[in-house]
DNA sequence: TCTGGGGTCCTGCCTCGG
DNA sequence: TCTGCCGAGGCAGGACCC
């Protein structure tokens, strides 16, 4: 794969043409964020964590990743496996505000930016390279420098013609390069990488192509389409077979909307308390219902989810007739799934999602139907209190602690 | 190893209404 | 009036991604 890397400097660029997609990457974007304010801690094996018994691994440095620490991974076994581990708690609102710094300078370029997480996004180019007077190769290595030079920290681009080529050659960059894979070469880039490599292959998946003796995507894209209908169902079994094959059909699309909001906890200690579970699901509604009305949404299904000491994981709904996005409504209803729909034991997670979300104005007639209209306005008067004296400043009384009474 | 938190999408099952 | 068919929508669970 060496041979479609671009190295920094370069004078001579590789045949890009048709290649009008762009996936860039921040690399360990949380610790590089982190590392611009502490920078004695650059080549250090540096993660970013919440530090409680049950956290986990949310980025890795490079000099981390030398002892197999990865992202995902329990703090607790990262430490085992790197005594001399940093850990930095993640710092509130810091990985946003680079982030929409960063994509700025995207746009500078296009407007067909669709970033994907904070620390990544693909971009069209294709459109732009006659006013830019450059070609895909070239602006992946501006926007290298750019952000380097701006931000501090380093980015890794994969440039193709479809998207999850780029994406993938983007993974194969890192850290801290750039992959262009020409057009005409497409085929020949995927066909020895290994099944995992696709879109959609987790773990089960894998499994299950490699015991029907699919180990590359060469295989799959080899396989009777029907065999892999038939083994993975209608929808993934095409989807793979379209991937391996090349071929990915999604556009760049700058945005798409919200489809539900959600927030979950998982507790140092499992809890057993019915009535501390419903205070947990009052602070979980809150948050949620202040991200609703931020972004001027509404939900009809409430649900919850349920995480038991066995990690046996149970989620139940309730669609309404009106949409909520307000606490109050959110708590009443997934109270009632707790108390109505989940079995009792030992709980080490619990979560609030609302989904069917409709904008605030398709649905002001509905405005009329609640039945509390002055929850609302209570609830809409603390998010700008809140927004104005910090997050802690208003609370329901249920949440208040011993402290602040 | 002992498993976060925020999401999306798919599948299978069930119910309901035409 | 009863029955079967079919599509839509709700729901639960699972896989996956970052």
């Amino acid at each position: 794969m060496a041979r479609y890397r671009v190295t920094t400097g370069a004078t001579t660029w590789p045949d890009d043409t048709g290649c009008g997609l762009l996936h860039v990457d921040m690399d360990a974007f949380f610790v590089s964020c982190e590392l611009r304010t502490r920078p004695e801690l650059a080549g250090k094996p540096v993660v970013v964590s919440g530090g409680g018994p049950r956290s986990v691994v949310a980025a890795a440095s490079y000099a981390a990743r030398e002892f197999g620490v990865r992202s995902a991974m329990p703090f607790s076994t990262a430490k085992r496996l790197c005594p001399r581990l940093i850990c930095i708690t993640p710092t509130p609102g810091l990985y946003g505000e680079v982030s929409k710094g960063v994509m700025e300078v995207f746009r500078e370029l296009t407007p067909l930016v669709e970033p994907l997480s904070l620390d990544e996004a693909f971009l069209d180019v294709s459109g732009a390279l006659k006013r830019l007077d450059s070609s895909p190769a070239r602006l992946g290595a501006w926007i290298r420098e750019r952000v380097a030079a701006d931000f501090g920290i380093s980015c890794s681009v994969g440039v193709a013609k479809v998207k999850f080529v780029a994406k993938l050659a983007s993974g194969m960059a890192k850290p801290d390069g750039m992959v262009v894979v020409p057009s005409a070469e497409t085929l020949a880039f995927l066909r020895p990488l290994p099944v995992s490599a696709l879109r959609g292959v987790g773990k089960r998946t894998e499994e299950q192509l490699r015991q029907q003796g699919l180990d590359t995507i060469a295989d799959v894209a080899a396989a009777p389409l029907s065999r892999l209908r038939r083994s993975l169902g209608r929808a993934l079994g095409e989807h793979l077979y379209a991937l391996a094959n090349g071929h990915d059909e999604r556009k760049v699309v700058p945005e798409s909307p919200d489809k539900s909001i959600g927030a979950e906890v998982t507790f140092d200690v499992d809890l057993h308390d019915r009535a501390a579970l419903g205070l947990e699901l009052l602070r979980l509604s809150e948050r949620v219902a202040a991200t609703l009305r931020r972004r001027g949404l509404r939900g009809r299904t409430v649900s919850i989810k349920v995480r038991f000491a066995d990690f046996k994981t149970i989620t139940r709904a309730r669609t309404t007739a009106v949409g909520v996005d307000v606490a109050r409504d959110i708590h009443r209803t997934a109270v009632e799934l707790l108390t109505e729909h989940a079995p009792t034991g030992a709980v080490r997670l619990i979560g609030v999602r609302v989904e069917g979300l409709d904008t605030e104005s398709d649905g002001e007639q509905l405005l009329f139907e609640s039945p509390e209209p002055r929850w609302r306005d209570a609830e809409v008067a603390a998010d700008v209190a809140r927004s104005k004296f910090g997050a802690a400043a208003v609370r329901p009384a249920s949440l208040l602690t011993p402290r602040d009474q």
